[in-house]
DNA sequence: ATCTCCGTGCAACCGATGGTTGCGCATGAC
DNA sequence: GTCATGCGCAACCATCGGTTGCACGGAGAT
């Protein structure tokens, strides 16, 4: 049932940093990569590297402003990847209710 | 927001083959790494280590039987995994949420 | 009892990725 | 013009997902 287009979307929001770098973009309504470096644990560098995958699967766009680059998160992609993270979490619970269910029927037979 | 003990958990299912070895092992009620080897594009040393990863935040557990190693879902902890999904997305939709607010807050005032 | 087969585990190796440091470049501020 | 600040590029390292190869061990056939 895992949608195998959207395996970018997830290992784009797999990560912890990049998952952080999107709270703080949404918290703050963008930023650049140094500023955002300095409220994580990693370097600059790290950060524009981050920056540049979620770029390439569209949860960010960046707009050049004088020498800075801000980023910002594009609000249709990020529901997108809101909606998959349901959709896997939805299935994933209705086999465990099957589960659930199958168990309960074997304990009532068994209770008979 | 993002809860930072809950790391490994994310990276665990952030992979796409553990993903997938997760829906086999929800859809058959359990396998070996061979039998699943066989439904994925990948080999059994490959599936052992993700089974590996698994066990090791307690998504799966192994029992042996005989000389196989037959694993299965450890339902509780993976509705806690869904629950993670869920409560981050709902963390994202409700940050969107708010932006779209003040866009159209925003837009009013230019109306008038 | 032994031989054979099949499933596992272990080790070495390879490419990609997350992270670092260091440098060079350009653009805005003085 | 000069200075400094933000950026990009390159080299390097560790870890990870994946492969191949091999050695071990238990279940069943002879």
């Amino acid at each position: 049932m895992t949608a195998a287009i959207d395996d970018d979307l997830w290992s784009a929001i797999g990560d912890p940093t990049r998952r952080r770098l999107l709270d703080l973009l949404l918290a703050d309504g963008g930023g650049t990569a140094t500023t955002l470096s300095d409220h994580l644990p990693v370097t600059r560098q790290a950060v524009a590297k981050h920056l540049g995958v979620l770029d390439r699967v569209g949860l960010v766009h960046a707009t050049p402003a004088g020498r800075e680059r801000r980023y910002e998160v594009d609000e249709v992609q990020l529901a997108r990847a809101v909606a998959q993270l349901a959709s896997v979490g939805a299935a994933w619970n209705a086999r465990l209710l099957r589960i659930k269910r199958i168990a309960e029927a074997i304990q009532r037979t068994r209770e008979n």
